[in-house]
DNA sequence: CTTGAATCTCACATCAATGTCAGGTTCTAC
DNA sequence: GTAGAACCTGACATTGATGTGAGATTCAAG
């Protein structure tokens, strides 16, 4: 498929799968006249990009891990060398604190969409809203 | 306190706390001489405004919703506007998302990590490394 | 009072992924 | 072959929080 598929597939601007190419983390063929042919599983594989960059990681660091994912396909599968290893459980743990913080991220926004929703209220007696005037928080 | 010390306290640098302050999330009493001085809960409030950054919120947002937040020590709480409920619901799914993605990175760590530690190798009659050059993949 | 540490403001730099624009080439359908 | 869509490369801009440095002022302790 060319890039024009593979971006409305994928949701990911064509500017960044040329960035991901140049970066090492995504290869495709060519076309005679040179434009970019990619296989199927370049989808998954986008998507994939895509959650790691989410994660936090950098392009070095995807491009380090990519050859060593199992791939859905039995693909040629690396091992890490223990020197990735450890960079790889360092990020582990990032992201065990990082799923932790949006946990409580999540639990403020919850509190305050339940407390305009009617719950408990901070003041029962006079309703106040955010745009009356907000006294110094802090 | 002053800035040095709650930057000490937070972990967050000083430059960022002025530039807090700048944002409207983080008022400070001033000395006078003009040197900024923050109340206890400071530090918390920090804290809080590091989470919310790091579950994708910008600026404009978090000042927002920071006095419509539940604070311990019973401080003022405003409710939120039915616009604000709106925009943080939609916040508070992203936030479910990304808490998603994130599971899945950490797998696909996980896995990589397992398999490097002689976890059922892809190879098993040979070992590969990462530095042996990788086949070009996908 | 003096001195060094801490703080102030202001400006500019950084980072990394992505957007955007320009000028040229290739592809596809007629 | 021709028109228009899609793609190519390359360069520059953007974003938003944060780093950094300069030059001036304030604070705290001797």
């Amino acid at each position: 498929m060319r890039i024009g598929e593979l971006a409305a597939r994928t949701g990911v601007g064509e500017r960044s799968l040329r960035y991901y190419e140049e970066q090492g983390l995504l290869a495709a063929d060519r076309t005679p006249g040179g434009h970019r042919d990619y296989p199927e599983r370049a989808v998954d594989r986008v998507i994939r990009i895509q959650e790691l960059y989410a994660a936090g990681l950098h392009s070095s660091k995807i491009a380090r891990i990519l050859p060593c994912m199992r791939d859905e396909d039995g693909g040629p599968s690396l091992r890490a060398t223990p020197a990735l290893v450890d960079e790889l459980t360092t990020e582990r743990n990032r992201i065990d604190r990082m799923i932790d913080d949006l946990r409580r991220s999540r639990e403020v926004l919850d509190d305050v969409i339940d407390t305009a929703a009617g719950g408990v209220p901070a003041q029962p007696d006079k309703k106040r809203y955010e745009h009356e005037g907000v006294p110094p928080c802090l």
